[in-house]
DNA sequence: GTCTATATACTGATAGAC
DNA sequence: GTCTATCAGTATATAGAC
């Protein structure tokens, strides 16, 4: 067992308890006893708990076009296609889950009142990457999208919406919130584009 | 100082407290020494934490008219406007706490995990009650809508959009990302209006 | 109903042998 | 780098006098 077998088992195991249970609800002893790691080596690695939070931020930041991108966009070439791919597999996690969690940013996001600077500045940065990926998909898309629309703010949009379903299918314990907000996406995108259409006949 | 004082104050205390910091991290001795009530009082109104916790979701619950609704609406007849004089109603907390504090039951919901079913179904009747109340403005502009438009699902479609523009706007510290996301809901209703309006000279 | 003192468990973090 | 033992702080909650 070398060091950086440690110290990538502390963060993956980190990672799901944050995921599970949040951050303040997890103590080091449960990522001690899960990863089965002692308290010693943890504090060998990380100057303490929050810099192991910040060790499962960054992992998130340089992992989401592999872990969460790539998984998801197998096969799908059309850029609209591709946003509404993204949220069926934030359907799906919460589908196997019976609706209990959610997106792991964001959770973290509204549990931290106060962050510390870098902390706070991980989860935008992560939100960024996220609403990056999905501008990229409105701007590869952009000569059917009407003239003079905000990729940017679409992308922000769409992670907004994704997070509101997810906080609502959550909290009820039901997918169904989380399937009428996406409809009402779909809808706003459709009209987008019908929009677009209708003014290149015009 | 009577008895419903001491217990009203100790819920106005943890509403607070809850909002600023979340429920994990208020501390009994923190609603204590804010409200000035002793420990002995506190748990000869409350069993345990999460009863102050029921206290204050019941407190939301009961007091959407009146403490959300109402202030937002003085003044505002049409149903659609309605809706944007709500979100800009969060707007102004978003801008007077720097961006630090936005929707107390989102938070909640997001923070607490694994909520007892008694939390989970209070958290769920306050998003029931607030997008219920909008729901009943589409319903109110029902004529002005495309036939067949979903009243509620719309209405939870702007809470969706509320808490995750919220969200953004805390993570960034940045109340563009908020206006941002309202100005994209905005054209979206435009957008319903004027298909209705389309439709109706068809 | 209010107040003080305190029980008990658990937290993040550390010291020092190996 | 790993392991054991442990510290000091804080958490929720309780007991019992008034």
């Amino acid at each position: 067992m070398n060091a950086a077998d440690t110290r990538h088992r502390i963060l993956m195991t980190a990672m799901e308890l944050f995921w599970e249970k949040g951050y303040g609800s997890t103590s080091i002893a449960d990522i001690l006893s899960r990863s089965q790691v002692h308290s010693g080596s943890l504090y060998h690695f990380f100057p303490g708990k929050q810099d192991v939070l910040v060790g499962v931020l960054e992992m998130y930041r340089d992992g989401i076009g592999e872990m969460l991108l790539a998984p998801n966009w197998e096969g799908v070439d059309d850029p609209i296609d591709k946003i509404f791919a993204l949220l069926a597999g934030y359907r799906t996690h919460l589908i196997v889950t019976d609706c209990t969690y959610g997106c792991p940013i964001g959770s973290l996001a509204l549990e931290i009142h106060e962050p510390d600077p870098v902390v706070r500045e991980l989860m935008a940065a992560n939100f960024t990457n996220w609403s990056t990926a999905i501008a990229g998909c409105f701007d590869a898309a952009a000569d059917r999208l009407p003239p003079g629309s905000d990729a940017k703010a679409l992308g922000e949009f769409v992670l907004t919406v994704m997070e509101g379903a997810v906080m609502q299918a959550r909290t009820y314990r039901d997918i169904g919130y989380f399937d009428r907000n996406i409809a009402v996406l779909r809808d706003y995108v459709t009209t987008l584009l019908a929009a677009a259409k209708r003014d290149s006949f015009a």
